[in-house]
Order: C-alpha cells, then sequence, then structure tokens
DNA sequence: CCGATCATGTAACGGGTTACATGATTTC
DNA sequence: GAAATCATGTAACCCGTTACATGATCGG
C-alpha cells in the first residue's frame, strides 16, 4: 500500500509515464529516493487493475513509447480518503527508527569490538550521513528557489534535521568509545560474559 | 538478515528461548518494539538451519516446554563477521526516513487539504510521539539505574532524540499550517490544477 | 469464569530488493 | 567505441505483517 499512494499523489499532480515518476520523485527527495523499477511498474499495475489509474501509450519518434499514466475520479476519492484518515486509535506504528537501521541495530552489540573498530564503523557512517547532509541541502534551496510547496520543503527539511540527528549523535558516540578507551577496565568480551554467567531469562 | 542478526546477538548475550527474547527487547528498547511471533519463530528455524544455533528441549512443569537456542561457534564466527562489516562501499542505504513513514508521506500532499484537517492529523502524530518520547525516557532511565551497556542506552538515546526532532518538527509544520489559515490566497486545491497545467514530465 | 501470561508455531498475503532482459539514442 | 539516458518490464527471493491455532496455569 505505502509507494503506491505516492505514486498516486505525484499523478495526480500531474500525469505521467514511469520514468518520469521515477525522476521527479528523485528531484524532490534527493537521488537517494531510488525508487527502482521492481517496485515502480507493478504499483503501476496494481493501480490500473484497480481502477485508480488509466493508462494511454503514447508513441514516441526514437524512444520507447511512453505509458501514460492519469488517475481516475475513484483515484482521486482514495487518494483523499487515504490523506485524511488517521491511524485508526490503537494500532501502534512500530519501531519507526532502530530497524531497518543496520548502525542501530549493530550498535547494540558494538561493546563486542575493539575501540578502534568501533571508531571507524562510526567514522564510515558519519561521511555517508554528511554526504547525504549535504545533498538534502542543496535540495532544500532548489525547492526554495522554486518556491515549490511548503509542505514538500518541510519533508526535505525533516530529512536534514534527521541527518544532524545522525551526525550529532555519532560524536557522541564516538566520544563514549574515546572514554572506554582512557578507562579500560572492561575488556571487549567481559559484557558477554557476564550475561551468560547472570542467567537465561 | 536483519532481525536474524538481532537475535543471534541476544542468544549470544545469553541463551534463551523464543519467548524470552521477545521479552528482553521488549525491556531494552520499549514495548514498541514488538518483535511478532510470525518473525521470530520462523527467524530461530532458519538460523537453526543455518547452524548458527543450536537447540535443547527444556521441559517445564506446568507450562509448554522452552525451546532454548543457544549460539554454535560458526554463530558467533558469522555474527563477529556482520558486527565488523562495513556497508560495502557504493551501497546507497536507501531513503532511511521518508518512506516507511505514512506521515512523512501525507505530508507532500497535504496542501491538499483544508488546515484544520492538517492540524488535526499533525495533532493526532504529535501526541503519539510524545507518548513514545515518555516511554522512551523511561527505558533510559531504568538503563541506566541498572548501569547497563553505554551503546544500547545510546540506542535509546537516539530514539529520544528521534521523538524529539519529530516534536519540534511538528511545531514547525502546525506554524506554517497557521500561516497558510491567516494569508488565504491559495485555496486547497491551487497547486494541483497549476500542476495539471503547467505540464508533464 | 475471564483474561492475562507463558509458550509454541503455521498460513496467507503483500511488498521491497536485486538481478535479468531489451533496445534505441545521445554524449564524451 | 563506451557509457549514460530514456523507457519498459519480469522473476526470484526474502522478509514483515496479520491472523489463526493450541493449550496450560494463575490471579482476580
Amino acid at each position: 500500500m505505502s509507494v503506491e499512494f505516492t505514486i498516486l499523489g505525484v499523478l495526480i499532480d500531474s500525469p505521467s509515464h514511469g520514468y518520469s515518476i521515477k525522476k521527479q520523485l528523485a528531484r524532490s527527495y534527493s537521488e537517494d529516493f531510488g525508487l527502482n523499477d521492481g517496485q515502480l511498474y507493478p504499483a503501476l499495475a496494481r493501480l490500473e487493475s484497480r481502477g485508480w489509474i488509466s493508462m494511454t501509450v503514447v508513441p514516441q519518434k526514437s524512444s520507447p513509447a511512453r505509458h501514460l499514466y492519469r488517475p481516475t475520479t475513484v483515484g482521486r476519492r482514495a487518494f483523499r480518503e487515504w490523506l485524511r484518515r488517521a491511524y485508526p486509535g490503537g494500532r501502534p506504528v512500530r519501531y519507526d527508527f532502530l530497524l531497518r537501521n543496520e548502525f542501530l541495530q549493530k550498535c547494540a552489540f558494538l561493546s563486542q569490538l575493539e575501540p578502534d573498530e568501533v571508531g571507524m564503523l562510526s567514522a564510515q557512517r558519519l561521511s555517508e550521513v554528511e554526504r547525504r547532509l549535504s545533498d538534502l541541502e542543496k535540495v532544500l534551496e532548489k525547492l526554495r528557489e522554486r518556491s515549490s510547496d511548503p509542505f514538500r520543503q518541510m519533508v526535505v527539511e525533516f530529512g536534514i534535521r534527521y541527518q544532524r540527528l545522525w551526525r550529532d549523535w555519532l560524536f557522541d558516540l564516538m566520544a563514549k568509545n574515546e572514554e572506554r578507551v582512557s578507562r579500560p577496565g572492561l575488556d571487549p568480551r567481559s559484557d558477554e560474559i557476564q550475561a551468560v554467567r547472570s542467567n537465561h531469562v
């Protein structure tokens, strides 16, 4: 269900073909928003079979024909319902941090590694974060120049703040890791031993 | 692959049975880390069939027998390799914000709704965020009392900062939304019309 | 007696990821 | 001549989610 609505939304903004949807998303949210083909084309097919969009073939001279998709009335209605729909009361919206992020997953077990190994992993992650941060900052600037939809700007703004959160947090992590070096005491595996000794359950 | 390593890591800390793994994770990361049964038990089976863990049945008086899992030597080695493994150079680590989060997905299209509808959705999301924030703060406090692994504390710390990011960002979003009320000008659908008029591609 | 807790799983479905397959045109 | 861009898709695999299925004990 998830990516489908984004695609539908883009089509409501302006009818277009698969390849162009990809481009639009990359342009508004950074290249890393890589909507892959194996997701895009089947999603379009599903939307069509559900009657939410309809397709016309537009032949091109000197390049494969485009499949131009347009939202139907039913599709527009479904989209608006989705937009308005609040999350039904109790539903927890599962862990939206931690999972899906390998670094955080690893973090929980980092005391098993030597401090310098931890340092290397963190440094690597940091450089990735900074690359993304500058990407997104450029994207936001462009959106501002075009004075595009303020809510879309806010989405990118979120991304920027998210990268900054990572950056600051990584600095703190590295500091914690340094502390471990200066105060040795515990060798990397001591936690494990303690835990095993302590019990199960 | 993803949850499997977390499970394996927990088993390396201390051998235990499925149900207890669930509990441990809930305890260290908040109840919202709901590792569901349909994920947990098959994952254990896969880990076993791969030879990374081994199982012994431990009968209980007055409750179903426990299946106690222990990491094997191969399993420990695989885990350490995973821990140490840096993300192979180029791999982009797809969009880790925006997707998987319905609210952000919706945000991109929020100008299609009336300001008060946007207000309601944001307020709802905000209350969810605050609930989580206080949950996680309690978790962190407990971890500190037990003076548990500093890296695990950092994971929860990340979660807290993440919720705070959401909170602050939602305030800004609500402010932007208010601005829209005071300066009417654009009716909710004007963007759509502009876009359609402007062109496709 | 009811609901929570302990304890195990399976089945069906949907969706994301990667890789494969094709082929013309444009740019360096 | 090679690589990128435009343009479409399919197939296989893995994984996550939800719901179903079972059953005993314990506390209120």
